[in-house]
RNA sequence: GGGAGAAUUCCCGAGUGGCCAAAGGGGGCAGACUGUAAAUCUGUUGCGUUUCGCUUCGAUGGUUCGAAUCCAUCUUCUCCCA
């Protein structure tokens, strides 16, 4: 199977500009690719980490990736999905988003001299005359056109500034720049980003006379088409510190029976065959394919320990188990404590279980705490010290969450 | 540059002097049902020492016994004209 037939099997290629040219360029030669990654945060999240997999396919293939890190970009802003402007961000905060990304990426492709190139846009988008891009650039640009662009033709309605506007036309210009530096033929990216990587390719060939391709890949969407990896707290993040393994390994566990099959496709690499058996599943059976997915995804973004560990972890809890050995666990200031009892709800809002004490509140009265599986309707009631076994209590919010608090 | 309008709680959006901690919907949380899923139903959704008190309706100041609501200034946004 070649790695197109791999990528459409898989089903994560969106749109192509030329998908014969595309399946000859990457059978017949090592081809130079390129990826954009604004660093608008300082961890990666879940989107990026789909692309970093397209990316290890390729590696995989033999094909050199270009990690393009927007330095450059970012300061312009991607109109793109947002109903409203981004907040500006500093050159620090920009550049320091930037190695943080490059920092996560090491841990899932090569980025070794050789094996992968690391660019960022910053390094000739700054550099860039007003003027003289005007003349050379912007005079292949049709405002018209542009105006139709996705991305900005959903920012008409509230607005789009001219900064925004100018979005496209930068990251087109990387194009350009990366196909005369490094030979750069195919621009890779999520399938929101289809009219920016249009413009380069028009770009390029406009000014070069020399053919390029635009691949896009499916977004990571529920049936319902609502983009995933996004939580109550954000987003799920690749950074451990952000969301931690169990939260993450817990993200995946809960998927929707709907996604599963389609999260292992574009997720993991597991063996494209073994997916598709799985297809045809069938009720509570699709839980195993969500540990499945669970544990894999876990086991690439952190580690295979942590993996295990996360898959003890929900194990014990929902199979009845006692491990709690990797639960979060919250340490109790001992001055919570008034004649050897502490309230329920100092006790919530200690964990982080509760914002505030209403909020506690109304989690008692609803029936919704349990501690050391006790449920604890009174909002008033006060937990003594002698209930904490081995010096640990475990806090039960709802049906889910899971708190180990230690005197 | 000129004119018109808008800003409400996590989001959308009602409210145009007291009955407003503010309708309705979405989202979130909890309960029931379940498979750690979905759908459905129920409750809840500013904070607190909770039959009460405090802070909130872009910002600041003012009018009033009383302001999300009226006035002034400012900020931001949208639309129309140039």
């Amino acid at each position: 199977m070649t790695l197109f037939e791999e990528f459409k099997r898989r089903g994560l290629i969106a749109q192509c500009t030329d998908e014969e040219k595309v399946r000859e360029l990457l059978e017949k030669e090592k081809v130079t690719f390129y990826i954009g990654f604004d660093a608008t945060a300082d961890s990666l999240h879940i989107g990026h980490f789909l692309q970093l997999i397209v990316i290890k396919h390729m590696q995989m293939a033999g094909h050199m990736p270009i990690l393009l890190l927007g330095t450059g970009t970012t300061m312009v802003g991607d109109p793109t999905g947002k109903t409203d402007m981004r907040k500006m961000m500093t050159v620090e905060e920009i550049n320091y988003n930037a190695d943080q990304f490059l920092k996560q990426m090491g841990k899932y492709v090569d980025i070794a001299p050789g094996k992968a190139i690391v660019a960022r846009n910053g390094d000739w988008l700054m550099n860039l005359k007003y003027i003289e891009l005007l003349r050379d650039v912007g005079a292949h640009f049709s405002v018209n056109r542009m105006l139709t662009a996705d991305s900005v033709k959903t920012r008409l309605e509230r607005g789009c500034t001219f900064l925004e506007f100018n979005y496209m036309i930068m990251q087109s210009y990387d194009f350009l720049q990366l196909f005369r530096e490094y030979n750069c033929k195919i621009e890779l990216g999520g399938n929101d980003q289809w009219s920016n990587i249009l413009g380069g390719v028009d770009l390029v060939r406009r000014i070069e006379h020399q053919d390029v391709y635009g691949l896009t890949f499916t977004l990571l969407t529920t049936k319902e088409g609502k983009k995933m990896g996004k939580t109550e707290n954000g987003a799920v993040w690749l950074d451990p510190q952000k969301t931690t393994p169990y939260e993450f390994f817990q993200y995946w566990r809960n998927v929707d029976d709907a996604d599963v099959i389609n999260c292992l496709k574009l997720l993991t690499f597991i063996p494209i065959e073994e997916i598709e058996a799985m297809e045809n599943w069938q009720g509570n059976e699709l839980n195993k394919a969500k540990e499945i997915l669970a544990y894999d995804l876990t086991k690439m973004v952190h580690s295979q320990e942590e993996a295990d560990k996360a898959l003890a972890a929900a194990r014990a809890l929902f199979s009845g188990g006692t491990d709690n050995s990797n639960m979060p666990t919250t340490q109790l200031p001992s001055d919570l404590f008034q004649e050897g009892t502490i309230g329920i709800l100092d006790l919530l809002i200690a964990a982080g279980l509760a914002p505030s004490k209403a909020e506690g509140r109304r989690l008692v009265q609803q029936g919704g705490i349990s501690v050391n599986e006790q449920k604890v309707s009174d909002p008033m009631a006060r937990i003594s010290a002698d209930l904490f076994d081995k010096g640990e209590v475990i806090v039960k919010k709802g049906k889910k969450v899971f708190h180990k608090v230690i005197r």
